[in-house]
DNA sequence: GAGTGGTCTAGACCACTGT
DNA sequence: CAGTGGTCTAGACCACTCC
């Protein structure tokens, strides 16, 4: 079944055949891949490199392999859409309303457009001594004392979390509003913008920077990522009308299943 | 050397104590792991085991394997920074000034710092039928005529490219001046804010969505990324100042090596 | 129990990099 | 040349899923 003018390793062969399969539509989404002993046979090729062909198309994320059952060829995920610009400003005008209408909607309900009672959330503070690359954002010496708060949110009807979050404060600016320190106060209605208003801190500027990076075995497994997915890491900083660095925070999303967005409004030529 | 009363994988009891070696700095970046017989016989498994250990390493971007070499610690990789508000804004004043000021220097250069000769740059036009999803972005029906561009920026002293973009414009739009429609005009000074300004379009409005997914086989060859290495999609919608999509380009990053960066402004809080 | 994928071995040969 | 990683085999046994 291979070609044996064409030189190139013969499991290449094989994912280059299955590949040409999926993508023409002759194996649609959904559909399961022969197995290996059958795709064996059809290449004349052992199962170890059936196998390894497999291993290229999973890391490509054309196919998902479920032990016990079979491979089958994925469809794209949907994507969930973070929109940033949007959120950012709508953050800040909710944190000058009162308890009661703050109460009726958080910022991931906003961004996505599920209801209040559809997300799960779970909140965890702790004292942390700054690292040297944090403790840089802020401008302090290494070693300062920071908050650092790490957030898991989900989808209730779903077991994986949309996101996992880290966020620092610096712990005395924090510990102006003692309820501030404590996680049994979250979720916080109206965030961190409301938060930091407590303490009379007002976020005039925000700068996300964006990576990409294949996740840690912890991630892989919070966020149900496969094997060649990458996370998405957006970096948060945020300053004060100041120009102080007031909070820096550290969002992890997965890669396969997260778009984000921002608007920018450019200004207009002079006429 | 594998522990007997564990009963993961001893390919992947290998991994974590490496993996631990180079968390812990035993093993530094640029670093060689022992090669794969030397593993075998310290973990008493076999190579195929040692190479599926070393699999998943790569995989988390921690080693980086070189054929008749051997396998090294990686360091990580240089951030490039790819500031967008800031282009945007300056790409667009930039479209103002006469020849002589905007061949000075281009977006890229704004970007990186670099001078404008450190960076090569290629462009290819082709005419296309505009596919569902991207005739949807343009709000055109099906089959459109576009102008599909497409770009390889790269820094002089190195092969790779920093990106790969495509960008489309409406053809018939493009034909208004027929030097658009020419790619021997490429590089444009003053990029596509100015191209688009002698035909009398002044962009108002850009939407960016951020994705990431692992590379397609030819992604992966042109940009240099090594199994498991992500590239970042990034999406730009471009509105003129009624509201028309005016230019839709798709730019593909190397996930390893790029930060895309966003400035927010808020507005102020009424005291 | 039959069929699927997951782990593992021992050994062979090839391709590439150094000296 | 010796040493490295890359390809490949044939076969064994295990773990999971479904009937």
């Amino acid at each position: 079944m291979t070609n044996p003018h064409d030189f190139r390793p013969r499991y290449m062969q094989a994912a280059d055949e299955l590949r040409e399969c999926i993508r023409s539509g002759r194996l649609a989404p959904g559909e399961p891949v022969p197995s290996e002993p059958d795709l064996a046979e059809r290449f004349a090729i052992s199962r170890t490199s059936v196998r390894h062909a497999i291993q290229l198309l999973r890391d490509e994320g054309l196919v998902r392999t479920e032990h016990g059952r079979g491979t089958y060829v994925r469809a794209p995920r949907k994507h969930i859409r973070s929109p940033r610009t949007a959120r950012y400003q709508w953050e800040k005008e909710r944190a000058l309303l009162d308890d009661a209408e703050r109460a009726q909607t958080g910022a991931t309900e906003h961004d996505t457009g599920l209801a209040i009672g559809d997300l799960k959330f779970s909140a965890d503070y702790a004292p942390v001594d700054a690292p040297p690359g944090i403790a840089e954002r802020f401008g302090v010496p290494p070693g300062t004392r920071l908050l650092c708060r790490t957030y898991e949110t989900s989808v209730t009807r779903e077991k994986v979390p949309l996101s996992i979050a880290r966020s620092y404060l610096i712990y005395d600016m924090a510990a102006g509003n003692p309820a501030l320190l404590d996680d049994a106060n979250e979720p916080w209605a109206g965030g961190t913008m409301h938060q930091l208003r407590t303490i009379g801190v007002e976020i005039d500027r925000i700068t996300d920077e964006i990576t990409a990076r294949p996740p840690t075995p912890g991630e892989a497994q919070i966020l149900d990522i496969e094997r060649g997915v990458s996370v998405i890491v957006l970096c948060k900083i945020s300053a004060d009308i100041t120009g102080r660095v007031v909070e820096f925070s550290e969002v992890v999303f997965p890669g396969d299943r997260t778009e984000i967005v921002y608007d920018i409004q450019l200004a207009r030529w002079a006429n």
